[in-house]
RNA sequence: GCGGGUGUGGCGGAAUGGUAGACGCCGGGGACUUAAAAUCCCCUGUCCUUUGGACGUGUGGGUUCGAGUCCCACCACCCGCACCA
């Protein structure tokens, strides 16, 4: 048996049949065990499996079991993402149904994750699509709206003029619709809104607690909370009216030289009814998408306009006032004060329309005539050229002013957040509809919710842009659930970030009375260990965060946290095949399958002639450089393709998918495979060498992973391996391969069991203890000690640990190399790190 | 544009401020074999006047006995920016 070749083609299927039939992974609330929560974000059922799928829930599956094997009680469950925008596309190109198109994909998919031999329990599986997942969302938006965290207010879309519907941010490209080509306009529609803005200080707060999250991502949700301290004030304006302004920096005042208005501020409104030309820049700003990104890179447009404003610290100072493209009604007043000595932004439209530039902060009060130069500064220092303020430093000056407008009452301290509430209208069909209906009399009424779910109608037709529910003949006509009497439905669907904001309480418990059973929650959440893509890092996390917290209000739930420990691995990339057409220049991409890898460079196999190799980059159709999962587990087995997920790359960072690296992971399999034959039971004889490198590996594999180190505790293996194929027979070498099988269980589960089995096991390895380290192995003897002079190493020597500082320099000074490299010079000091180094300064 | 991150041999990477390049891949040489595959062994950062030495962690400065690691400035690439999920 030893001498045959690991087969995964029998071996894979077999034991995912035999922990299927154990109910291995099935996890028991009812357990004494600690419980542990591993969870991976949940997957869009796009068609099939990508390869960074496969990379996440190995990560994920790789704790889950190293867990089980600790003694844990552990929950790894599976779903689907199923709502979303490509079911409706695939109905419009393909003219199937986006339910039958997501389920089908969902078939697919599962069976692909099997075939990893993921430890998941599959008796846990949702689908958000299903009215059995959306209709307890739906109940849990109306218990919101009762507890007034929802409402309806205007709000801008991207407008399709053409295809007479709306475009989500995707979809315009250039500032045209994607299908019709049409300029993009923005158009206020009328939408859902989740307060998420009411939790904008606990959510921020709340970040200081996420001691198990990466910093970076901390940042950007605070960054994106973004709390600022600033001056809100009031100009008088040349018409008699008020305009009131924030500003961050009411310290740069003195430095104003305009005002500017967004586009939609009711002074720019009320102009555009007498003045043409305004009107004309107003209908301008219109055009275009509504992404932050493209207004902020677009051209910065303003339109003088024949009203002043008076300066409200210099007398006889009449500001320009202008309506500007850049201001957005979203933040703040909708109207700003321009600096442009200490704004970029402001600085571009102050060249622009030859305003005023004026430096008011400087490095020192000598700065005040020195002139700004290529941009606006908009950093730390000390006012100049500001009256009272000159020589105050920049934070002392923001007091100082915030605290004149309050006394002289022109103006007040506030706090302003960044974080906008959260829009959750969509105008399609396949999301979960909003469970709400349009009464004349009424008005806006949630459904009962003896009603619910309110499902989608499956008679629908994609033939035509824009909502089928909208059009649907009968579904939207209801009665009014207060008055009886005639009522439309809302045929608003919710954004998927609701259906991925609360999934994780679903997967601990599935009633179907109602959307969670809280003792139940209480057991399993919050998520010990979350993992997930960094492009979540804002978004998902941040709605999710919300969402626990509406709930924990509500007194649903009991903590404000859903996720402990939170890990973003980084995607799988590959290298990319090209040529250049030579009449067009254009570029040709090839897939991975077409060419062949010869050394340094590549040929392509139809003509046998060179090809170009690019750069590695992320896995996109565009560059045809994706592989197939189903493929590579079908040539090298499951092991392999999850051995590979976990080497080389830090699980954190991007991983360039390559031919010989999955080869070198199946040759490793295969090279586990062969310790079966060595293993030899009847060995006697110690081997302590051995022995310590094996408690040694079994203790750092066990703490990487914990740590998520996964490519760390795969060179401990390789090395531990490599250690025992040298080692002659022994008992303590008998055992290291054992120990083997037990430490790899978790990355290569099939393989370990069929080893395990081959020793002579009855039970499933997956279901064994983690081997104990006996502690007096750890420790070292011995140390090797380096030698330096004028900080470069000279020489190492072998020391009992512990050494004295005496001892060490004295053998240090004894070594030939080092007395070479001194070559009689002074010594004027020596450095002895125990253990660790002596450093001979000269 | 704004926010966040990353940068070390031919490649992926390792390294509590203390021996830079562990481990893997590629490449070269050898063993076994009729041959191939598989497997095993050795070499493999660059340069030089080669039992030795110099240089070397994106670039330029700085702190330190000592910097891949800390500080400042810059460059390149990646992620996010509220309707992709």
């Amino acid at each position: 048996m030893s001498d045959t070749r690991f087969d995964p083609s029998s071996a894979d299927g077999r034991w995912q049949k035999a922990w299927d039939e154990a109910e291995c992974f099935r996890a028991d609330s009812g357990s004494e065990k600690p419980k542990s929560y591993v969870l991976e974000m949940f997957p869009y059922p796009s068609g099939r499996i990508h390869i960074g799928h496969v990379r996440n829930y190995t990560m994920g599956d790789v704790l889950a079991r190293y867990k089980k094997m600790r003694g844990h009680e552990v929950l790894h469950p599976m779903g689907w993402d199923a709502f979303g925008m490509p079911a409706e596309n695939a109905a419009m190109e393909k003219g199937v149904h986006p339910g039958k198109w997501t389920r089908e994909n969902i078939e697919s998919m599962k069976a692909q994750l099997k075939r990893l031999g993921f430890a998941l329990d599959w008796s846990r599986e949702l689908a958000t699509c299903e009215p059995d997942y959306y209709g307890h969302e739906q109940a849990l938006f109306i218990d919101l709206y009762e507890a007034g965290l929802v409402y309806r207010k205007e709000s801008e879309v991207n407008w399709d003029p053409v295809d007479m519907t709306v475009l989500a941010n995707e979809q315009v490209i250039d500032g045209k619709g994607w299908r019709s080509g049409a300029e993009v306009e923005k158009r206020k529609l009328n939408q859902w809104f989740l307060k998420i803005t009411d939790f904008a200080p606990e959510l921020l707060e709340g970040l200081e607690s996420l001691d198990k999250w990466p910093e970076k991502v901390r940042l950007m949700q605070e960054n994106w909370i973004g709390k600022s301290r600033g001056l809100q004030f009031a100009f008088d304006i040349s018409n008699g009216e008020k305009l009131e302004v924030y500003s961050t920096r009411p310290d740069t005042i003195y430095g104003a030289s305009f005002v500017a208005v967004a586009a939609d501020h009711p002074i720019a409104q009320a102009l555009a009814s007498e003045d043409a030309e305004a009107a004309a820049f107003i209908e301008k700003c219109k055009r275009g998408g509504t992404t932050a990104a493209d207004l902020e890179t677009a051209e910065k447009l303003g339109y003088r306009t024949q009203l002043t404003a008076q300066h409200p610290l210099i007398e006889d100072c009449e500001l320009p006032l202008f309506i500007a493209n850049f201001v957005l009604m979203d933040y703040g007043t909708g109207a700003v004060m321009g600096v442009p000595g200490h704004d970029q932004r402001d600085f571009e439209f102050a060249k622009k329309y030859h305003l005023r530039i004026q430096r008011v902060v400087g490095t020192s009060t000598a700065d005040a005539d020195r002139p700004l130069g290529a941009g606006a500064e908009p950093g730390e220092g000390v006012l100049v050229n500001s009256g009272p303020l000159d020589g105050m430093d920049v934070d002392t000056a923001k007091r100082e002013v915030i605290g004149r407008a309050e006394k002289e009452g022109w103006g007040e301290g506030k706090t302003v957040w960044r974080l906008r509430d959260w829009g959750v209208s969509r105008q399609r069909y396949w999301g979960t509809p909003i469970p709400f209906v349009h009464c004349e009399k009424c008005g806006v009424v949630p459904v009962a919710k003896s009603d619910l779910p309110v499902t989608l109608p499956d008679d629908v037709d994609f033939q035509t842009p824009g909502n089928p529910l909208v059009r649907h003949p009968t579904w939207k006509h209801t009665q009014c659930p207060k008055c009886g009497g005639e009522a439309v439905r809302e045929t608003d669907t919710l954004d998927t970030f609701v259906d991925s904001s609360w999934y994780f309480l679903r997967f601990a418990s599935q009633p179907g009375d109602r959307p969670f059973d809280p003792e139940e929650v209480a057991k399993w959440l919050p998520v010990e260990q979350y993992i997930g893509g960094i492009e979540h890092a804002i978004l998902h996390l941040l709605y999710a965060r919300f969402w626990t917290r509406a709930l924990a209000r509500l007194g649903q739930i009991d903590f404000t946290e859903p996720f402990a420990s939170l890990f973003t691995q980084g995607m799988v990339t590959h290298e990319t095949y090209y040529r250049r057409e030579p009449e067009t220049g254009r570029v040709v991409y090839f897939a991975p399958d077409e060419i062949e890898r010869n050394g340094q460079g590549a040929i392509l196999k139809d003509d046998g002639f060179p090809i170009s190799i690019g750069r590695v980059v992320k896995m996109s159709k565009s560059k045809r450089n994706v592989v197939d999962p189903d493929t590579i587990i079908a040539q090298y087995g499951a092991d392999a393709v999850r051995w590979f997920m976990l080497s080389d790359s830090p699980p954190e960072r991007d991983l360039p998918w390559s031919e010989s690296g999955i080869e070198g992971c199946a040759r490793f399999v295969q090279r586990v495979w062969r310790l079966v034959g060595e293993h030899d039971p009847q060995a006697t004889g110690e081997d302590a060498e051995l022995a310590r490198k094996t408690a040694r590996t079994v203790h750092d594999v066990g703490e990487t992973i914990e740590a998520l180190h996964f490519n760390k505790a795969v060179a401990k293996l390789y090395e531990l391996v490599g250690a025992i194929e040298k080692a002659d027979a022994s008992a303590d070498r008998t055992n290291a391969i054992e120990t083997v099988f037990m430490l790899v269980a978790p990355m290569m589960p099939h393989l370990a069991e069929e080893a395990w089995a081959a020793i002579g096991n009855t039970s499933l390895v997956a279901a064994a203890a983690w081997p104990e380290v006996d502690e007096a192995l750890l420790q070292d003897e011995s140390v090797t000690i380096a030698v330096q002079h004028k900080g470069k190493l000279r020489d190492t020597l072998t020391a009992p640990k512990g050494a004295s500082k005496e001892v060490l320099e004295e053998m240090a000074l004894a070594s030939e190399k080092v007395q070479r490299s001194l070559d009689g010079a002074e010594i004027r000091k020596v450095i002895v790190v125990p253990d660790r180094l002596v450093n001979i300064v000269t």
